[in-house]
DNA sequence: TATTGTTATACTCTATAACTATA
DNA sequence: TATAGTTATAGAGTATAACAATA
């Protein structure tokens, strides 16, 4: 039953995959406290956060494509933020069957303790490694992005950056 | 990637969550769809599994300690693998508070399945990896769970190493 | 009185399917 | 007919609180 071997590749996914979701599930715990206080879930603050990252007016659909979920769970979390008061819906006047969601000047203002919020549970997570190993799990964590053919993930987390 | 504008400690960690989430997300959506055939739920597997690879029967607070969850929820995935017939619940003699939880012959039986599954699950996300870049994310990961005071995680990891 | 696990309940996240209103 | 979003529903995962049996 015990192996003393030398790990298969197979065998270090094994565990990558066990640390990983471990460390994940820390994440949302502590997203989850910090996120609190402010009124909004994990979805919700996901949904706020893209809204307000793109500059014009997304789709209900365009949403769903950048949260990788069906459009349906996509309805909820706007619901959620927009009776919040966070954004609003509007219909597209080019098509009017496409609801085109915004940031309202509500939702503006709590982007930075939204901001403030998700570093602090960052920080807690990640603030035990150092830079440069930071650095490295990012690295390795985005080639598996690309490897993946994850377009999502890096617009998301390279937003503004004219770099290549 | 050399000598890009340095990012604060604090945007690393941001991307880093970003990254780490999506990943995870990716995880627990192959899981779902592997474990599916053999009838087990996410939660179920990681019951089984935990029951599984200790020896002994485990009592229920024992489970939630190592699925770091509230013993309720322990219940909840306890009945369902019981239901399957891959558990059995028991009373403890030495204190009859205590519910034994054992695996039955048939648990046994799946096990080899279950870890095909998890396998190809693991695989499936981080075959893109070569074998140093495996290694490297295990030890980073590794050292956060360290830092972060987290024994389950170690003894999930290398069961036969400081068994306690 | 303290502990173990359960019953009861609720919330978050996500999914499928059927329907509405556009196009 | 095809598309965008919704209503309706369901299931997975997890939590708190009150309660039972046992210590």
């Amino acid at each position: 039953m015990g192996t003393t071997q030398p790990h298969q590749p197979t065998d270090d996914a094994l565990e990558l995959a066990e640390l990983l979701s471990h460390t994940a599930r820390r994440l949302r715990r502590g997203s989850t406290t910090q996120l609190a206080p402010l009124g909004l879930t994990n979805a919700q603050a996901r949904v706020l956060r893209i809204v307000a990252s793109v500059g014009p007016p997304l789709r209900m659909a365009d949403i769903a494509a950048r949260l990788e979920v069906v459009p349906r769970s996509v309805t909820t979390m706007v619901d959620g933020v927009e009776a919040a008061g966070l954004i609003e819906r509007g219909t597209d006047p080019d098509d009017r069957r496409s609801v085109l969601v915004r940031l309202t000047p509500r939702g503006h203002a709590l982007l930075a303790r939204l901001e403030r919020a998700r570093r602090a549970t960052a920080q807690d997570v990640f603030g035990g490694l150092a830079d440069d190993e930071r650095a490295d799990l990012a690295r390795l964590l985005e080639a598996l992005c690309h490897r993946h053919g994850c377009s999502s993930c890096a617009a998301d987390v390279h937003p503004q950056k004219g770099e290549s």
